[in-house]
DNA sequence: GTGAAAGCGCTAACAT
DNA sequence: ATGTTAGCGCTTTCAC
């Protein structure tokens, strides 16, 4: 684009050396300088409309100031928050983040993780991956400051920030069982990710924890179209007789209430459905949805202010937060009843 | 970070110059190097994991191979598919969109202009603004390349392109007539948008076109709190006797969803209320909302498509691209009634 | 407090 | 077909 001023330009103007004009309008440097001097540089710079070329800074200096943010697919709903608290933290500090889409496929994310390589970010937050992330082992392997956000990987001793999504699972548990629900349904998430695991261990162990029978459907991804297909295959089979379904995630849990619809049931009314994120409008849905709040948003701005930590130390520190979630009730989640299915 | 390889390293290892191996490795002027050649530098950069420094690279090009995207909000659920349109045409052609958010404010915009600028961007798609649109102003006198998506400012040249509006609230407006609906309430965006005068003048026209007794009610913004506020004003007065509101987009819709349920009334029994995007989810709101398609996606992918033509050519085009709507018929519009407002 | 000079890693004339 | 050279715009050591 155009902005052809430099360095060179403002110190001819201001009748000093290029060096100066860097150490006047450096502010880590500007002391360096004569005050009177600081000002005449100052002036010239403005006069003249320079703006610092960001790749000549960072191709002396070795720093982009920007963090690669590696998302499956910002179009789901849980990650504009997170984008915007990584953001929130970045942004004052002089950081940008920048974000690419894997859309879940391997391949694209090892070429995305290259191509914010190339770009030199000065590290990754990174909100995909199955448990066995092997893009992230290698990345650990060439000393890459990363953190995982919400989803975790065995051993990768990358810092991550999550949920506390087993506590979110027992209250969720615990509210169904108050509600009388004896046999309880896990629409759970796909295989080989950490917050199906966690999830689905909690809800194993939530139910034999308050006596009440689970069963746990596995679904293909945390998509509507999963949830709604999987549950679709239990309700055909016209068997089993569970009155509520705890879902890995709201987006499954949307797939549940398509199903029960189109088998002619009512939620809360026959089976209770519980969701997991408190995604956006998630109390507007019909019925308004039942969930676990997860505070994507401070996840965002933790998992940036960890990895900020380690730039500015240089070193990796394998720490692990896991924040607080929250019970919301809303009305997808009632009393439970007697049901005959046909 | 790490990677401390360059282009000379290579160049040691398959014993030749680092020029031959920067044109043996580029794809444009490979065929100026021996074939055998080409194969021993391939040899060595993938034996050493050699990456291309992409800012040694674009300090050297004068092009970031970057286009800066800004947007009002990425949590507006009509930005996240915007964006993913916009990266799968620049992506494939070697292109990454950098996102900013401004959060509706002038200030923070112009800082992210600036310092997108200073990353040099080779253009830029931006979806914030208002009709007076200052920094695009001046970014047209600086000889900056972008495009200007869902919103147009006037007076300001750049190509545009937006859903067919007018054509939208054309076709709500028509089907709210069919059903009967005499009294028309249209809950339109905040001024100074090109996207609120828009679909309000649309509305005027449709109404006198029907015979439709319009009534116009501005919002202090596209958000579903702007939105509930504004009726429950309306509805407070306990005076006229609209049976249909027509948003000018579904945040506004969802907001009217509420007063109406915090006022005892029915949608669509009472009152039909129809949205303006069809964003994500709207079909799964309580009730499902009518609503106008505007495809984001396209949007975004036509958005791109103009800016790279523009940054090929070098200059810029000044076209304005209008895509088709779709009316969405759900839930939230039903049969008009006669009412008895308290 | 400021000037001089080198160099980050790459590409693109220009030579040969 | 490949080597040489210069330089993109900046920061930073080293002089003075």
């Amino acid at each position: 684009m155009s902005n052809r001023i430099t360095l060179a330009d403002v110190a001819k103007l201001a009748g000093v050396h290029p060096g100066t004009v860097s150490r006047a309008l450096s502010g880590k440097t500007e002391n360096q300088v004569n005050a009177a001097t600081v000002r005449r540089v100052r002036r010239a710079a403005k006069q003249l409309g320079y703006m610092p070329n960001a790749m000549a800074r960072g191709l002396r200096t070795r720093s982009s100031m920007t963090i690669g943010v590696i998302v499956p697919d910002l179009m789901n709903p849980i990650f504009p928050p997170m984008v915007r608290g990584i953001d929130s933290y970045l942004a004052p500090r002089g950081f940008s983040a920048f974000v690419v889409n894997t859309d879940g496929k391997d391949a694209a994310e090892r070429t995305l993780f290259e191509s914010l390589m190339e770009r030199q970010v000065d590290g990754f937050i990174v909100a995909t991956g199955h448990t066995d992330h092997v893009l992230m082992a290698d990345a650990l392997a060439r000393g890459v400051l990363a953190v995982m956000v919400n989803r975790e990987a065995h051993g990768v001793s990358f810092p991550s920030v999550t949920g506390d999504d087993a506590r979110g699972i027992h209250e969720v548990v615990a509210h169904l069982s108050e509600l009388g629900h004896r046999r309880i349904l896990h629409l759970a998430g796909p295989r080989g990710f950490s917050t199906s695991e966690i999830r689905e261990s909690a809800f194993q162990a939530a139910c034999s924890q308050t006596g009440a029978a689970g069963r746990v459907v596995p679904t293909s991804s945390y998509s509507i179209d999963a949830g709604q297909s999987a549950l679709d295959v239990v309700l055909d089979q016209g068997v089993d007789g569970f009155t509520a379904v705890v879902a890995a995630n709201d987006l499954l849990a949307l797939g549940a209430y398509h199903s029960l619809r189109m088998h002619g049931l009512d939620c809360p009314g026959d089976i209770s459905v519980v969701g997991f994120n408190d995604m956006p409008f998630a109390g507007d849905f019909l019925p308004p949805m039942t969930t676990v709040r997860s505070p994507h948003f401070e996840m965002g701005v933790e998992a940036a202010r960890l990895l900020l930590e380690q730039i500015a130390s240089g070193q990796s520190s394998a720490v692990s937060v896991k924040l607080p979630v929250a019970l919301v009730v809303r009305g997808s989640s009632g009393p439970a009843r007697r049901r005959a299915i046909s």
